[in-house]
RNA sequence: AGCGGGGUGGGGUAGCCAGGACAUCCCGUCGGGCUCAUAACCCGGAGACCGGUCGUUCAAAUCGACCCCCCGCUACCA
């Protein structure tokens, strides 16, 4: 029996928490503690919520409550969303504690005393207006390196360079674009140097890493280390634990990584042993876990090992299994279906078990991986219910109404020696996989596994034979409820109450838990009663898209006829126009047309508005949406609605329009272009049919097309007509 | 445009780090079987020159170079 530490990051107390914390972070470190706890191992089990840094401030800020109502609402959401998806912490507990603030304090005193911390005296932003300091992301200003004049206070993301406070040129207050004033503040710094080549030799025998994490950590300390401030000027978070250092909060990224140890303790004292934690941290022989989502590798295989470190006497990590991102291409089409894949939300829908087979089987471990409803459904349906479930459904139902208790059985090795085999094989299948946390791999060898067994139930006809010979069809039938008994011992640390359930059907008086990863192959009583079984998994439904699914792309705008009111500079853009608009209302829009239209010329002009975009700001001045034209590379024009019509009016084409936001890069992934009217049919580079309108009598209109491929295209108009572009525009040209 | 990740039958994927005999599995599709089971299960077929080019090698999906395309983040893309 061996105690293993599985260590989770810790979510961010600002939002509930989504499908890809689950599949990134959540269910990884649970599928691999509750596999060595039916292992007999200990499993200590920890993390908890994120609740310090500056995001959770300015949400706060933004609702008129206090940070610490936002840390505790969201981690009491997130809390209890684990729970129902059945995550199994020893201790899901939070930064904002008296444990946590001791420890940290404790960790930096303990770094301060050995020399790793130094305080230096830096120059920060601070904004006389705000009355504050300004953290860097708030503070703009020029770059003196490249000029970049949208860099922030600690780096510009033009030329990657990064700076000291003060560095930059003619900086400002984003918030309220007061200049701000240069104060000297102290900091406390952290050796990471130091620790350069303690962490590349420490990295040398890495080789069970996950290639990506591996490299990653590589590049990373190859680089070269930086001392970086741990301290910061706020108000929200743990005090730096010194004289004098009022207003003065430990960085976030310092605090969280060390609620690994604080929550450790905290378990320690709850568990009513307070020394308990050390066995998980001090002895070399005990490994820990870190499953984490890849953007935040460096603190877990760099700053983290430093700390542990230089505080000396704990365990570094033994593996960092960092998952990739599950991304949500389909998120788009979720949302207009009025979906949603946050947690709480998805619980009110589905069993946490059916989340966990789906997360499971499509679990980002060597690249994104992408959701979809329908791909959802189809895994579930098909895989989970069909294969699965309806695998132990027939095993079972057909035993209990023939037999009632376990028949039994009377056939040769051989018949025996074929099933166990098969078991065995995926058990020490299954176990390689876990141990080295291949989840994907692991549960993919069950499935496989519960096909076998369908496919041997076929070969044996048990419905058949159970009318030439009951005693040999019992005897098949013992054998397939093994099967249960291994499939339903596989799958538990996925499938949790399913598989109880189907350990109550085998008519077993323990529960799994108890009875242990031995279950896979241990012997079955005969004549030990069943009970009632009823399907473990019901197919599931996901509402399927409305409207035209051939235009649905196009039904996610909504395009309206506007007529430009006033047109001015942007104050702080070479290329940028602000134009006021009115398409039924005014709305504020910046245009980046300076280089082709004149103010005068477009002032009273009518254009066609994407009126749905979400609202962005440009060098600073806010844009609500954003004006056809037509771009052939060199020429761009805007495209033009019907004469008669009026500020106001839908350019739907005769579709649906959405009134939901949608984002500026989903709109540019839909394909809008020039076509040039050949009788019904279009030239758009190519020749496509016309959708709709028949009978065109202008040269040159907006076409939609469903797939950049498609054949069929439709042209956008109002109900008085189709949009126009200049007759200089060659067919193909890209609108945007 | 910069950085990161990827391109494998119609869709989705495994394999790639440690190169080798008919390229994996799921869905779909076509044909068949079965009827215990949640129209579920089982068998068989069709369908891929593993993004492109060049190279290393006896041998490349797998290694290297260049190119094309897609995705994510970032940006004076609106």
């Amino acid at each position: 029996m061996a105690k293993v530490l599985v260590c989770v990051a810790w979510p961010y107390a600002n939002s509930p928490i989504h499908l890809g914390h689950v599949a990134g972070s959540l269910l990884p470190p649970d599928l691999y503690s509750r596999y060595r706890r039916l292992r007999g191992d200990e499993v200590l089990m920890v993390s908890g919520s994120d609740q310090h840094g500056t995001p959770i401030t300015v949400r706060a800020e933004k609702e008129g409550t206090t940070p610490l109502e936002v840390a505790e609402r969201y981690h009491e959401i997130n809390k209890r969303a684990i729970e129902g998806l059945d995550i199994e912490f020893s201790l899901f507990t939070k930064t904002h504690t008296e444990n946590h603030f001791r420890v940290v304090s404790e960790v930096f005193l303990e770094l301060l005393k050995k020399g790793y911390l130094y305080e230096k005296s830096t120059l920060q932003y601070f904004c006389p207006s705000c009355d504050k300091f300004l953290p860097d992301r708030y503070v703009e200003g020029a770059c003196p390196s490249c000029g970049n004049e949208k860099a922030r206070g600690d780096q510009c993301e033009k030329c990657g360079k990064t700076f000291e406070g003060g560095e930059l040129v003619e900086a400002k207050c984003v918030h309220c674009a007061t200049v701000p004033e240069l104060r000297e503040t102290k900091h406390h710094f952290i050796r990471l140097s130091e620790f350069q080549e303690q962490l590349i030799d420490w990295i040398k025998d890495k080789e069970h890493w996950r290639p990506s994490v591996q490299l990653f950590t590589q590049n990373w300390l190859e680089a070269g280390l930086e001392d970086r401030p741990i301290t910061r000027d706020m108000e929200w978070g743990i005090p730096v634990p010194l004289p004098g250092q009022e207003g003065k909060v430990i960085y976030v990224w310092f605090d969280a990584v060390i609620g690994y140890l604080s929550a450790s303790k905290e378990w320690a004292q709850l568990s009513g042993d307070p020394d308990a934690w050390k066995a998980y941290w001090t002895d070399p022989a005990v490994r820990s876990y870190y499953f984490l989502g890849k953007d935040n590798i460096p603190f877990h295989t760099i700053i983290w090992p430093a700390i542990l470190m230089g505080c000396g006497g704990l365990n570094l990590p033994y593996d960092v299994p960092a998952n990739e991102f599950l991304t949500f291409k389909g998120d788009k089409v979720s949302k207009s279906r009025g979906t949603t894949i946050d947690i709480p939300s998805l619980l009110k829908r589905f069993d946490p078990d059916i989340i966990r087979y789906y997360v499971a089987a499509n679990m980002p471990e060597n690249k994104d991986a992408d959701f979809s409803w329908e791909d959802f459904e189809v895994k579930i349906n098909n895989e989970l219910v069909a294969t699965l479930g309806n695998y132990y459904h027939r095993v079972l139902s057909f035993t209990y109404k023939h037999f009632g208790e376990v028949p039994e059985f009377v056939g040769t090795a051989e018949e025996r020696e074929e099933m166990m085999n098969a078991i065995r094989e995926a058990r020490d299948a299954v176990a390689e996989a876990m141990d080295g946390c291949h989840f994907k791999r692991a549960l993919k060898t069950i499935m496989d596994l519960a096909q076998f067994g369908n496919r041997h139930f076929d070969s044996v006809g048990p419905w058949a034979l159970i009318k030439k010979d009951r005693q040999a069809c019992g005897s098949a039938l013992h054998l397939h409820l093994m099967l249960v008994k291994a499939l339903a011992t596989l799958t538990s640390p996925y499938l949790p109450s399913s598989s109880e359930k189907a350990w109550t059907f085998l008519g077993q008086e323990s529960t799994l838990q108890q009875a242990g990863w031995s279950a896979v192959d241990s012997d079955l009583e005969a004549h030990q009663k069943l009970n009632e079984p009823k399907p473990l998994f019901s197919k599931i439904e996901v509402e399927k898209d409305e409207g035209d699914p051939v235009y649905g792309g196009f039904e996610t705008l909504n395009l309206k006829v506007g007529r430009i009111v006033k047109a001015q500079d942007h104050p702080n853009a070479d290329s940028l126009l602000l134009l006021e608009v009115d398409i039924g209302k005014t709305i504020q829009v910046v245009a980046g047309l300076k280089a082709y239209y004149t103010k005068e010329e477009m002032e009273g002009r009518k254009v066609v508005v994407v009126s749905n975009l979400k609202p962005a700001k440009l060098r600073g001045e806010q844009s609500q949406g954003m004006l056809l034209a037509a771009d052939s590379g060199d020429l761009v024009k805007l495209a033009s609605p019907p004469e008669d019509s009026v500020p106001g009016d839908a350019v739907s084409s005769g579709l649906r329009q959405s009134d939901r936001l949608i984002e500026f890069k989903d709109f540019q992934k839909l394909t809008l272009r020039v076509a040039a009217v050949d009788g019904n049919e279009l030239d758009v580079g190519r020749t496509v049919r016309a959708k709709g309108l028949v009978e065109l009598k202008a040269k040159r209109v907006v076409a939609y097309l469903p797939t950049p491929d498609a054949d069929e295209a439709l042209v956008l108009s109002t109900d008085k007509g189709p949009v126009t572009v200049d007759d200089a525009m060659p067919g193909g040209a890209t609108v945007r």
